[in-house]
DNA sequence: ACGCGACCTGAACGTACGTTCAAGAATATG
DNA sequence: CATATTCTTGAACGTACGTTCAGGTCGCGT
């Protein structure tokens, strides 16, 4: 019945510890389920033990599911600094997607994005500060041009990107992509990265379009002052 | 304990029927709570019945999902239609900010685009059909840019902003903002509404610098063909 | 050989949940 | 007024869950 006793020397074909694996069962549990959803039990039994055990190493199962945000958070922050020395990059999850590990690292932080784990918003703080000075170096170096409301428009990338990680599954029904998956899926970058950037680098208004907007709002706005809290026709998507 | 042998003249400050009072409860629950977390007993309890009731009129808590769900979509093509006449916005949400409802309607339209139900999903590809046709507008009108790819420039906007939806909870935490609150609110058009503008207005990236990198990313290509599975470095954020 | 601590399990406990049921109250119908 | 129909409830049932517990097995130091 101990899977342990297999004899020791041929090894298990998983050198993991069993509280590793316990941990990388709850991370494709949770993801696949969500956290409610997620059972103890199925847990377990992809971890190939009893229930009781995950108890016995994990305490419960909130702080298994702590566990499994302190490992994907602190793998994120491990592959950044990796990243830094290859060059900047505009994509937060770039890090994650060439893992051709079994974990499913973006679907798990999909879900810990949507159930507002304090660990994941710390991440998503940091995530934030990096995109500012990603921009602001792409700024200094004159690719990117220079921004009103840079903390602003790191913050609405970074939102952007992640919003539409956790909606990998209507992304994946609407462009035939997964989100979750390698960023080297050549459907991925024809189906979202491509008119991701198109948007980012061009923008929708059409060249002296804008200008020519902004100075008919402000003589409308001037002219009827006396409106109280009538918003802009024209809105963010 | 009958709430309605109050005398009938007063009228019971709430002349919606039973099943209109237990529905709205349930929308107001499943927002708060998401739709496994919220328990029939915490709805039954708001709508002021006995869970038993919730039951007797809508079959199982799962009708009783798709009832919302049928609710909020319908309310969303209503206004739809409304907002056609007073002229187009980029904005799908923008129709649910104004309400005055004690309905939190983008709070559970948040919900259900996470859990995936199949009427808010066509709710959805209705959403980005409708972007791509104002888009369309807009670039006959000569107000937006002619685009490379129109459908994916509109599932992209699309998804970024019921995405940024979804994350509500991280807008107000970064942005301080409330993204399922009306529009009118000043500071969501300054933590939001202004940086998201700007990136699609003028995009990020500096006049010029695109053909040049685009000239040195096909050199580059073309000069290092061999290489497999290589990625571009700079990705969508 | 022996005990000790770490590892692990089957069975059970308590709880919270969705749902069912029989019956009471209110309302409509003749 | 009598009766049928609808609305509503308290209590209970069955289930699934997280967690506890007593004990079993294994490796290891002495």
């Amino acid at each position: 019945m101990n899977m342990r006793s297999a004899k020791a020397p041929p090894a298990p074909a998983d050198d993991r510890s069993t509280p590793a694996r316990i941990r990388d069962a709850a991370l494709v549990t949770f993801a696949g389920a969500g956290f409610r959803a997620a059972t103890v039990r199925a847990i377990a039994e992809r971890a190939g033990v009893s229930p009781a055990l995950v108890i016995h190493h994990y305490g419960s199962k909130e702080r298994l599911r702590e566990a499994c945000d302190a490992f994907v958070t602190g793998f994120v922050r491990e592959r950044k600094v990796e990243a830094m020395k290859a060059g900047p990059s505009l994509d937060p999850l770039a890090l994650l997607r060439d893992e051709d590990d079994r974990l499913p690292l973006l679907a798990y932080l999909a879900r810990a994005l949507q159930d507002g784990s304090p660990a994941v918003a710390t991440l998503v703080d940091e995530m934030i500060a990096d995109a500012e000075a990603v921009l602001a170096a792409g700024v200094e170096s004159g690719l990117v041009r220079p921004l009103d409301h840079p903390r602003g428009v790191a913050a609405v990338l970074t939102l952007w990107s992640l919003g539409a990680l956790v909606l990998h599954e209507h992304a994946r029904r609407i462009l035939g992509v997964d989100l979750t998956g390698p960023m080297s899926n050549a459907t991925l970058s024809a189906g979202y990265t491509v008119p991701a950037m198109e948007i980012l680098t061009h923008g929708l208004v059409a060249p002296g379009m804008y200008e020519r907007l902004a100075t008919a709002a402000e003589a409308a706005a001037s002219a009827a002052s006396a409106a109280a809290g009538s918003a802009p026709t024209e809105e963010a998507s």
